[in-house]
DNA sequence: CTCTAATTTGCAAGTCATGCTAACTAACAA
DNA sequence: TTGTTAGTTAGCATGACTTGCAAATTAGAG
């Protein structure tokens, strides 16, 4: 994602309004590397904008996802994750803290495939699972910070796929 | 998954009854490569058991998956998706028709990670999207089948990423 | 046939995200 | 500074998908 000043300008550009709403969000996602899902930005911007609607917050970011400015992850866990790191990355899901790291591609085994079985493949969404250096320690502290919601029966063990948007 | 008869086997061994819900559903699922949701199941089972109820889909097929007889993929157009299929496979989803194919992971570049970056590596979650050979066609039927229901909005463009379920 | 624990049902509840609209305001012009 | 207006926000309702719960059933054993 760009830098909120230089969004600012791609906003102006697009005649779309510099809301205090939407300065905050950028700044908020701009080198966020948490994943965040709208509910945990939401709760940030609401100290720094009380009163800010979540309805706002999805609003905005379903905006900058259009713009290509920031990718729609969704891990399985229940809610939508926020990425604005548009290079070409993989992610890393904890299954003992649940925390999600960005994975470098190139640090992973390549991925390609061209037509398999007659299908035209354009995108290839990979996730990789398993348990966080710091939770391999021997003293690691097993919990789970994001307190999973949804669904712990059927989530707790379904099997998550992965998809990339497609150039829509 | 294995077959009815089997199940049935299994589940007479854990003193779990088999009722006409549970063998119906076995029956359903039983080399069903359509990855089929709870609710287009229950459909199906209300044809020939009129009554049963869209909770038990649920139940039986959560029971499933605890017991490794199927799998649960998370496309993330909505609805979970339930896979009897259970050896190592990925899937491909046509972004024209909304069809889910099965891919064998052979035809596909093989995947592996050992621990990238300090991570442990357990599984790794592929889902494949592009189009379709019926879609790649000419006078391909773009008609997108299985009504996405669930948020039009940001379904529509996010990313998707994948999971496997762990050894649980 | 009886009994009991496992199941099924039906409905409420919960989570995540979007639709809708009235109230609000950034951006621009006078 | 003030007026205008199209773009935004805030709230609330609604929708989709699942699960929790408790009462009513029933499969399977004795």
């Amino acid at each position: 994602m760009r830098s909120p000043t230089e969004l600012a300008q791609v906003f102006r550009e697009k005649q779309l309004k510099l809301t205090p709403q939407r300065q905050l969000l950028f700044g908020l996602l701009h080198d966020n590397d948490s994943h965040p899902t709208a509910e945990s930005l939401f709760e940030i911007a609401s100290k720094q904008m009380p009163g800010i609607s979540l309805r706002t917050i999805y609003q905005t970011l379903g905006e900058l996802a259009d713009m290509g400015e920031l990718q729609l992850v969704d891990l399985g866990n229940g809610a939508m994750r926020f990425d604005p790191n548009m290079g070409e990355h993989q992610h890393f899901v904890c299954g003992s803290c649940g925390a999600i790291h960005d994975v470098d591609i190139t640090s992973a085994p390549k991925l390609r495939a061209g037509s398999a079985e007659g299908f035209a493949v354009e995108e290839i969404g990979v996730v990789f699972h398993g348990r966080c250096d710091r939770c391999n320690r021997p003293n690691h502290g097993e919990q789970v910070s994001q307190h999973s919601k949804r669904s712990p029966g059927i989530q707790a063990k379904k099997i998550r796929q992965v998809k990339q948007a497609s150039s829509n």
